[in-house]
DNA sequence: ATGCCTGCAAACATTTTGCATAGCG
DNA sequence: CGCTATGCAAAATGTTTGCAGGCAT
């Protein structure tokens, strides 16, 4: 099992190798997100919980720091329904899962397992679209408001 | 093969039989929609499309309708990148296809099939949660940015 | 000394809301 | 008549940008 020291150190690694210089501003960020995988943070949660460690550090910072890390691969961003973009710690390339969505509570679950792999050959193939990235969501009801009765009867 | 009309017509069901009153202003925004299925119109390409035949249309009219068709399942809402929502009409349900979106020009390829149904079978049966819907997304590079020499090497 | 990085504030784009009016059932 | 839908303008939201000052190389 990969320990949060051992996901930064990759990270660390990534950047720079691609010339990403870890600032003390960027470098905070980062640890926040890699503190907790599988969380799913807003750029303002993040602003918010990385100003405990860096008090002067600027919500633009956090923006800016959010988009370098997307390109360089170490986050990934997650764009549902009509929310604010949500931000998450990406441990390896390849290594995805999946978000549920909850269309009664907002919150995101997650599904380990990454069955994409066939189609996106089969698409480049077909298509010549040259694939990096794939992001998948699904919407509906979670247990919890499926058992409060929130969730619409089955079509 | 189906044709506007039928999809209009079918359209127009499912919304009288949720209750959802076909305004003149609607079904304008429905039938542009309508008319050019596969096509992903943002809110203000729709707005100025529909105010040729509605000069007095209102914006907020598009968004209230737009919200109103996606909750019934006739149109539904994409979220692509930092870009604004892109809405398209909605064929039938189930019956989806996967957007590949291209970083380098923007463009919005598609892909007909849809591999996801084991999948979300799947996860209904292990985690609880009750799928109303799925979206897909590959990021990548088309084939015409490709040629220009716009994506970079595969890593 | 140069150039990237930062914080702040202002700008921006998109979407939502409040409200008075108009139209339908 | 009451209720919903509409247009307009203003507000709210989330994100980006310009710029002056700092920091590191």
């Amino acid at each position: 099992m990969t320990t949060g020291a051992q996901r930064l150190e990759a990270a660390r690694h990534r950047l720079e190798s691609l010339g990403v210089r870890l600032t003390p501003q960027r470098r905070v960020v980062l640890e926040v997100l890699a503190a907790q995988p599988e969380r799913h943070f807003s750029a303002q949660e993040l602003y918010e919980r990385a100003r405990r460690r860096a008090p002067a550090l600027g919500l633009a910072t956090v923006y800016r720091a959010l988009l370098l890390f997307e390109r360089a691969g170490v986050v990934s961003r997650l764009n549902v329904g009509q929310e604010e973009d949500r931000f998450e710690f990406e441990l390896e390339r390849g290594h995805h899962h999946h978000h549920l969505v909850c269309l009664g509570c907002g919150r995101i679950l997650e599904f380990k397992e990454d069955l994409l792999e066939d189609l996106e050959a089969r698409i480049q193939a077909e298509t010549g679209f040259q694939i990096v990235d794939h992001r998948v969501h699904f919407t509906g009801y979670c247990p919890r408001c499926r058992a409060r009765g929130v969730a619409p009867p089955s079509p």
